[in-house]
RNA sequence: GGGCGCUUAGCUCAGGUGGCCAGAGCAGCUGGCUUACAACCAGCAGGUCGGGGGUUCGAGUCCCUCAGCGCCCA
């Protein structure tokens, strides 16, 4: 504690302006929240922080959250465990490219050299971006994230964020790409990374491939064109279907096995309508007999369902759309015959929405058209980024295994699930739906400039064909490496596409496959293994709800198989944040708050208040009132501190044994069940209970117990000295406890008042126990029933429309024994702060509280 | 279509393992410049805890069911 000789330095005016870049400061000079190594790992909380997407604004979400377990964090760090407490930013993948691209007007152009930064006085639009080489725009890409990195840590700072900031990584960075690279390169060797050309789900504008966590649905418009097919015996058969476009890909007609109208075709040839082709008519469960006329036409590939039919029936894969979303310009070499030439004609190199009005009025043309097509919207899938459905095109990505193809790692995954700890508790199963769920493996190559690296190279035969069967690994020692423009060993750079030389694997990895990685990456997994042994496996995972299926769950699968563990024992999922009419939050809604404005206008303190009152997981709507209350609870801090310093000033020792009044001992003995009350409500991740206990506490201290006191402290009169010193050695003491109770979650304010008669930081010191007000600890009913007996008189007053201060004349207050025993210890103080001339205690058995107030106001009253 | 969560005073929300839990704050109303605080203080009013059924001596608290809202997944 403090020792005696420091000065008490009180302003006369405390406020809580500016408190945010001061205590920042002080925090920062002093290292107060500066990771020590040394520590050895039981000593150690360590947490793996969710890294935001650098891409021009923090959203609110993401301070709410880190706020919540920041309290957390700090809860544990008062309690002497060294917090391992790093900040990520998310600078890697496709939102970069994208506001790399806005903010400078520039496109990536590969097949440019790199000029340096010419190109900056270059002309350009939205419409018409100017190109820039892979290398230039890789430069563009870190000098933005640069930028907006400065920002968000500014906000992290701003918020009163424990972090500790040289613990701060990028997950574009150098490390992070050797992490990465090296983890991928572990998961090939052991056969759980592998290379694989399949149908894959495709975004077109984009032009990459994309996994299955990144998907949704979406209701899109769309139209049933009614097809006729052709049939052996010259009769036809109808069919359904939304992407007659993909009719010339058409490789069966498909029923369901038990429908009778069908049976008899199942086995036969129809021939398509337009192209003239013959195509097998198929059976599979799959097939829905309420769906349209029942028959369905197989493409390569309209959808996952068409997937799934030609894998499980053997089909043969005609596809006829590109990468970039339209039909090939080249004749497909199974459409013969002048009409189906002419037909392909027609649609060859249209997008897809302009091949489908083409395909419709071919057939309307040639009357193979029933009807016309019918609007209806639907269910399509898209790319969680992308603007337009994706495509399914066959190509050769890497995929990691998952589970979905393996009942045993399926059930050690869902194992780990069980394994954790969650808070709360029912987000466990949102994690057991989505492992149980899974059907395909994790694919993690993507088709994009800026992004790690898959650190392989292929060679290539004597006649220049690619060896994708005998990919080249890179060594370890030498990443993070780039397969552009570096060699893979044994190769020399001159041997770059030539017939007995290699090629480089152009793909870059999912950014999920690099954040799945944040335990080893900000614990220098392999770099550094004396750090990483002694934070891994972490204490505390806190998260969004929304990336239980990406990211809480590929850093699962990665801890597991590299480490053969979890790689936490706790996670904590936040809520969401909604706007005042409970809607989500979120950009495209256009009701973004942001926190800069937030912190400005209600103080950290005060939004810190906020996002901790809130239960963990709970969606929690942006309310400023809230903030308000925080803010409130901040200035009240401040003004009763500076009283009770004023008052307790030659007992600051927090020496217990001089606290004698019944009242105090009293006081004291509710506070420490608050402390037993808050501690246990934060080892159970329940920061707001442990929030509400101290809060409620603090106000019942101000409002009755500092009144009841206020008296005696001041002394003087006919009070007994050791009555004086018994209430201010409390009113220190319960100060010092009720900051500490607080510092979690007002950080500055508490701070601000700590230095004020404290040495060092109020977030370096102990943590309450109520060990150490045991000594000073009494019958918590004294203070109850003097409180209750107040309330009464200040009831009576203000019936009576008279101020706070007007005396009372006589006071009686009836009831049992034990009652007037616990009034009687507090009868003094009760009689002052009600201003009370006569107080008369009666035995009945009835309680009753009888005020008369004084007829004459007396003097200055 | 399936899953999860929510539905408690006008508003925002607390209420592990069923029994002083019917609460807080805000808003509202009334009163008070009380020597820590008028960016304050005191007091008042306010709800059959979404509907229905059940278990129990006893249910916001457990079970079933219905309705609405939100999110996730198909």
């Amino acid at each position: 504690m403090r020792s005696p000789d420091q000065p008490v330095a009180v302003p006369d005016r405390p406020s809580l302006d500016g408190l945010e870049a001061k205590w920042d400061r002080w925090w920062e000079e002093h290292g107060t929240y500066r990771f020590d190594r040394s520590k050895a790992r039981q000593q150690i909380y360590s947490i793996d922080t969710p890294p935001p997407t650098v891409s021009g604004s923090l959203h609110l979400g993401t301070v709410f959250g880190y706020v919540q377990f920041d309290s957390v964090a700090r809860f544990w760090r008062m309690r002497g465990k060294e917090v391992f407490f790093p900040v990520g930013w998310d600078d890697n993948g496709l939102p970069t490219v994208r506001r790399v691209q806005n903010h400078y007007g520039v496109r990536c152009d590969p097949t440019l050299p790199y000029e340096g930064d010419r190109d900056l006085g270059a002309e350009s639009s939205a419409a018409a971006p100017r190109p820039v080489s892979r290398r230039r725009f890789i430069e563009l890409c870190h000098q933005l994230t640069a930028e907006d990195e400065q920002v968000f840590e500014q906000v992290f700072r701003d918020v009163g964020l424990s972090v500790s900031w040289d613990l701060a990584y990028t997950t574009i960075s150098e490390r992070s790409r050797r992490v990465s690279q090296r983890a991928f390169l572990r998961n090939l060797a052991r056969g759980e990374a592998y290379l694989s050309e399949a149908p894959t789900m495709w975004d077109v504008d984009l032009q990459t491939a994309v996994a299955q966590a990144e998907m949704e649905d979406r209701l899109t418009p769309g139209a049933y064109h009614r097809l006729r097919f052709g049939r052996p015996d010259g009769g036809a058969v109808e069919i359904d279907t939304t992407r007659p476009e993909l009719l010339a890909a058409c490789v069966a007609v498909v029923v369901h096995p038990d429908d009778d109208r069908w049976k008899d075709l199942v086995g036969s040839v129809v021939t398509t309508p337009v192209f003239g082709v013959e195509v097998p008519v198929v059976a599979h469960r799959l097939a829905d007999p309420d769906k349209g006329t029942g028959v369905a036409m197989i493409c390569t590939f309209g959808d996952a369902t068409d997937v799934m039919w030609w894998r499980e029936l053997g089909l043969p894969s005609r596809s006829i759309v590109g990468r970039d979303g339209r039909l090939q310009v080249e004749r497909p070499d199974w459409l013969s015959g002048e009409a189906a030439a002419q037909a392909w004609a027609a649609i060859a190199g249209r997008s897809t929405v302009e091949a489908r009005a083409e395909i419709a009025e071919l057939l309307r043309r040639s009357g193979q058209l029933v009807g016309e097509p019918r609007p209806i919207h639907h269910e399509v899938r898209y790319y969680e980024r992308g603007e337009r459905p994706l495509e399914i095109v066959a190509s050769r990505q890497w995929y990691i295994r998952n589970g979905a193809r393996d009942e045993g790692r399926r059930a050690a995954l869902l194992e780990a699930g069980r394994a954790l700890r969650w808070h709360p508790e029912f987000m466990r199963v949102r994690y057991e739906h989505w492992v149980g769920g899974l059907n395909g493996d994790w694919l993690i190559s993507r088709q994009q400039v800026f992004g790690i690296p898959i650190p392989v190279w292929f060679p290539l035969d004597e006649d220049g064909t690619v060896r994708y069967d005998r990919p080249i690994p890179a060594d370890e020692a030498s990443l993070p490496v780039d397969p552009q423009s570096e060699p893979p060993p044994g190769y020399a750079e001159s041997d770059r596409g030539k017939p007995g030389g290699f090629v480089g694997d152009p793909d870059v990895m999912d950014t999920w496959a690099t954040s799945s990685l944040t335990p080893q990456i900000a614990g220098s997994w392999e770099d550094d293994p004396d750090l990483f042994d002694r934070i891994f496996p972490m204490d505390l995972r806190p998260q969004g709800p929304e990336i239980i299926r990406t990211w809480l769950f590929t850093t699962v699968l990665r801890s597991q198989l590299e480490h053969g563990s979890l790689p936490w024992s706790d996670v904590s999922i936040n809520g969401w944040i909604l706007d005042a009419d409970r809607k989500k939050m979120s950009k495209s809604k256009g009701n973004v708050v942001t926190p800069e404005g937030l912190i400005r206008e209600h103080g950290a303190d005060g939004v810190r208040y906020w996002a901790c009152s809130a239960a963990p997981g709970t969606d929690t709507a942006a309310d400023p009132a809230q903030m308000r209350v925080g803010r409130r609870l901040a200035i009240k801090v401040l003004n009763a501190s500076r009283f009770v310093l004023s008052l307790a000033q030659d007992h600051l020792d927090g020496n217990t044994a001089v606290v004698t009044e019944a009242v105090d001992r009293s006081m004291l003995a509710g506070l420490a069940s608050v402390v037993a009350g808050a501690t246990e409500a934060f080892e159970r991740y329940h920061y707001h209970q442990a929030l509400e206990q101290a809060e409620t506490f603090f106000w019942r201290f101000c409002d009755d117990y500092l009144e009841l006191v206020k008296a005696r402290a001041y002394g003087g009169g006919e009070v007994e000295e050791r009555a004086t010193a018994s209430a201010r050695a409390a009113l220190a003491l319960a100060l010092s406890v009720q900051l500490r109770l607080l510092a979690p979650f007002l950080p500055f304010v508490t701070e601000e008042v700590w230095s004020w008669w404290q040495e060092g930081s109020v977030h370096r010191a102990r943590w309450p126990e109520a060990e150490e007000l045991a000594a000073a600890v009494g019958d918590p009913g004294v203070l109850a029933a003097a409180a209750e007996v107040l309330g009464e008189v200040r009831r009576a007053k203000t019936a009576g429309r008279r101020s706070l201060r007007f005396p009372v004349a006589r006071l009686e207050v009836a009831g049992p024994p034990t009652r007037l025993e616990a009034l009687r210890a507090g009868r003094a103080d009760l009689a002052a702060a009600g201003n009370v001339a006569e107080l008369v205690l009666r035995e009945a058995a009835e309680p009753a509280i009888d005020v008369v107030l004084a007829e004459d106001p007396g003097p200055g009253a």
